[in-house]
Formats: C-alpha cells, sequence, structure tokens
DNA sequence: TCTGGGGTCCTAGGACCC
DNA sequence: TCTGGGGTCCTAGGACCC
C-alpha cells in the first residue's frame, strides 16, 4: 500500500486530501510512522524526528496513528491475496509476499502482470487506497520491484534480468544493508552490488560475519530462494513506552515496569501463547539502551510472575542520571499456554503460610514486591492518552460524524465530514461537550 | 521539541555436558 | 604431568525491517 497511513487518512477525512498528512508520535519525543506523498516533497520521512518534520512542513495536518482503522483496511487487502494464492506472507500490516505460481495465477510474465493489474484495482475498489505491486522470481527482487512501483504502480522484474539491473545500483537496495553494513562496505571500497559480487564470498564473510556475508553474496548474484512461508509462529511479546520526560524516580520506574508487565502478559495471553525468558529494557537519558533476561524454569502466562522477573531484573540496573524508555518483553514462547506449574506451587506454598498477598517467589528465591505505590501520579510526563486526539472520530448530536482537529485549554476543534462527503467545516466546543462523544471509523467504500 | 514501537535474525562468550 | 572437540543453552548486544 502507498503510504499506507496516511492514505487511510486521507480517504477517511475529505479535507486532507492533496495536502501533507503526517501520521506519528505527538508528543514531545515522537516520530514519523508515515508522510503523505505531499507531505514528503517537504522532505519529511518515516522515522524523522516529529519536531524536525513540524520544521520542514509546518502547515501539515498532524494525526495519531488508529491503529485498529488499518488493521480493518489491511484484513480487507489481505483477503484479496488470499484470492491469489494459498501462500501469502504478510510483513506489516500493509505489504505482503504473494506466491502466484503455487496460486496458479500465473503461468508466465504476462499472467503474473495481469493478475497484478486486476489485484491493483481490486484494491483499489474494496479499500478505496492504491496499492503497488512488483513482480519477480524471487522474493527479494519483487520487493524491490514494488520499490520502484510506487505509488500506485506496478513493475515486473523478468527472470534472468536481474544482475544487469541490480549491477550498478548501491549496496543499500539490498534486504539486511542498512546503515551500518553500508559504510562498513563503503569502507571496504564497495558501494554497487557488482562490486560485492566481484568481491566474493569469503571476503564478505571475512568482513560481515559467516551468515550475513553468506546470503548477502548470493543476493548480489540476484539469487534468492528463500520460500514465501504463510503462517510463522510468533517468537517474542514486547511491549515498551518512551516516556515524554525521562523518570528519575525508582519507586515509580518500579511501577511503569510493573504496569508494562502486565500489559505484555495481557498481549500473551491474548495470542495463546505462554513464555519462558523474561526480558527488561531501559533505554537511559543518554540513549545508552541495554537488556536484562532471565529464564525460567518453564513457561508461564501469569501476570504475578512475569511483574516479578521484570521487577528482580531491574533491581540489578543503575538509573542514575534518569530513564527514557521502560520495556518489558517474552520471549522463548510456548505453542499454547501451559499449566504453569512451578506459579502454582509457589502460589500453593505462599497460601499454606497463610499469606493474604499475591506475592510469588522467583526462581531465585526472592522477597515479594515492596507495597510501596505512590498515592499520585504526575500526568506530564505519561506517554500521550489524550482524550480528544488528533484525527480520531467523534460524533456530534446535531453536527453528525466529525474528526478531531486539534484541542487545547478547554476546548476542541472538530471538522465535519465523512469519506463520501465533501470537504467539511470546523466548529470548536467545550472539551466537556456533552454532545460530543469518541465515534467509530467510518468505511471508506460504498458507505455499507 | 534529537531520535517510536513491534518485531526478526545473528554473533559471541561462558557454562555445562558428554 | 599447561590444557580436546563437539553440542546446547543462556545472556547481551547489535543490525535491520516496517
Amino acid at each position: 500500500m502507498d503510504a499506507f497511513f496516511a492514505a487511510a487518512e486521507q480517504a477517511a477525512k475529505p479535507s486532507l486530501r492533496g495536502k501533507p498528512v503526517v501520521v506519528g508520535g505527538l508528543g514531545p519525543r515522537g516520530v514519523v510512522a508515515t508522510a503523505s506523498y505531499e507531505a514528503r516533497r517537504f522532505g519529511v520521512h518515516s522515522a524523522m524526528p516529529m519536531g524536525q518534520a513540524r520544521r520542514l512542513a509546518p502547515n501539515a495536518a498532524y494525526l495519531v496513528p488508529r491503529f485498529a482503522f488499518y488493521r480493518s483496511i489491511s484484513e480487507q487487502v489481505m483477503e484479496l491475496l488470499g484470492g491469489l494464492s494459498p501462500l501469502v506472507e504478510p510483513l506489516s500490516l500493509d505489504e505482503a509476499f504473494v506466491d502466484l505460481e503455487a496460486g496458479g495465477v500465473a503461468e508466465d510474465s504476462a499472467g503474473a502482470r495481469a493478475a497484478g493489474e486486476r489485484l491493483r484495482v481490486d484494491i483499489l475498489a474494496t479499500t478505496g487506497l492504491t496499492g503497488s505491486v512488483g513482480l519477480a522470481g524471487s522474493k527479494m527482487i519483487a520487493k524491490i520491484a514494488s520499490e520502484e512501483a510506487k505509488p500506485d504502480g506496478l513493475v515486473l522484474i523478468e527472470p534472468g534480468t536481474e544482475r544487469e539491473l541490480l549491477g550498478p545500483r548501491s549496496v543499500r537496495i539490498l534486504p539486511g544493508v542498512g546503515p551500518a553494513t553500508g559504510e562498513h562496505l563503503r569502507r571496504a571500497g564497495m558501494t554497487t552490488v557488482s562490486d560485492l559480487a566481484e568481491a566474493g564470498e569469503d571476503e564478505l564473510v571475512r568482513l560481515l560475519g559467516r551468515a550475513h556475508g553468506a546470503s548477502l553474496y548470493l543476493m548480489a548474484q540476484g539469487y534468492d530462494d528463500r520460500p514465501v512461508v504463510a503462517e510463522r509462529d510468533a517468537k517474542s511479546v514486547s511491549v515498551e513506552d518512551t516516556f515524554d520526560v525521562d523518570l528519575h524516580d525508582r519507586v515509580r520506574i518500579r511501577v511503569e515496569v510493573e504496569r508494562l508487565a502486565e500489559r505484555c502478559v495481557g498481549r500473551l495471553r491474548a495470542s495463546g501463547h505462554s513464555g519462558r525468558t523474561i526480558v527488561l529494557k531501559v533505554r537511559r537519558f543518554d540513549f545508552s539502551t541495554l537488556t536484562r533476561s532471565e529464564t525460567l524454569r518453564g513457561p508461564t502466562d501469569d501476570p504475578g510472575v512475569v511483574r516479578e522477573a521484570a521487577g528482580r531484573l531491574l533491581e540489578a540496573v543503575d538509573t542514575t542520571g534518569g530513564v527514557r524508555l521502560l520495556g518489558v518483553g517474552v520471549s522463548g514462547l510456548a505453542d499454547y499456554t501451559q499449566e504453569d506449574l512451578f506459579a502454582q506451587a509457589t502460589r500453593a506454598e505462599a497460601e499454606a503460610a497463610g499469606s493474604a498477598t499475591e506475592a510469588v517467589a522467583g526462581p531465585a528465591g526472592d522477597a515479594p514486591v515492596p507495597a510501596a505505590v505512590p498515592a499520585v501520579e504526575p500526568e506530564a510526563d505519561r506517554p500521550a492518552e489524550r482524550h480528544w486526539a488528533p484525527g480520531h472520530d467523534v460524533r456530534h448530536a446535531v453536527y453528525g460524524a466529525g474528526w478531531v482537529q486539534g484541542s487545547g485549554v478547554g476546548r476542541v476543534t472538530v471538522r465535519f465530514e465523512e469519506p463520501g462527503s465533501k470537504p467539511g467545516r470546523v466548529r470548536t466546543f467545550s472539551v466537556d461537550d456533552p454532545d460530543l462523544v469518541p465515534g467509530e471509523a467510518l468505511p471508506l467504500v460504498g458507505g455499507g
């Protein structure tokens, strides 16, 4: 999908069509998730700090991402892909590999092209959004083709022409070559793909390590035989928060870690997993980042056990100077939620000892968590969970469907329009106006 | 207003085991 | 009696991707 999040917002909000739109975190430490093509012309791009984006494109619309909305569009697109082949490998909400051969819809290049064009038409008709198609004999080349096709296009790379096409291009077009590897190769005098092919496998392995060197050598020759894999098991689940202001208070840090542990377990359970390794992530004031992990004797999906483990890991981390980000993850996932015998045993022990708390001893037999919880938590450094977030749908008793254009000093500004309407007009209300309630995303196509 | 959040894969060292 | 050769697991960090 082309500039997916931004394009979805433009489709939902007629007044934004043809205008620069930036979707991303709106807090003081936000970054750009997606910039519309109009915004890209100002130099705004993904992963750019929001402050920088605002300097480059002060008149763009700045919106918070609405994942549930994007997911519903994504599901429609993935369903269309499923109609082409049973082998569909989603890479993200807006991108997937499809094995057309396995679907029997493309006997040759002409057939593949026809299927691709049909797909683009179907995507537009179903979602109201444009997508681009790259067609080739391997995943790597198809991906490169789709990049070339954007926006709103189709590129087919004929099998056999890969090498000549890749040769003069920068090493950075190869998947797996990022800033660090690119720089590494440049210092070794290699800037183009054909430089890599000429260097030979041994040289690349020496430079980049066994796995990376070998795969890069193959890719440099346009060779990639990785299959399209439909269902791959999740290997980890994690949550993290960057705080608007660095955290210094140890007790507050502890509380946040425990909250994250509980959120993480919520996601873990929702996915039908349990896990054995608990990971704590800490990004300090200076952006230095460390992880500490602990592997339990068996998998768990018990919030108490994960909370305790994360808390234990935190105790060994120096947070002097302040903490910018905290995260909790679980890996070593079991396919299904197993009985957590260990947690049950310790709970039974605690009950036998007459404990009324849900404290659970860790593998090392540590003391239970201190019960200290701060009475008040300052609002200022909580991650953004603003009530009237820019871009979110609302409904007004009199004016109908609209979306939040902005809010502040007790007021919220709403633009009343919906996907099928003409650009609407703006009205301002008090943030606690009883006629104004959160609304639901409306379908982009057909009004059904 | 300088750096999000959710992932994957790889490497390397040490412990441990046979 | 100055030092083997695997293999696996765990931990930590780094690169990369969307």
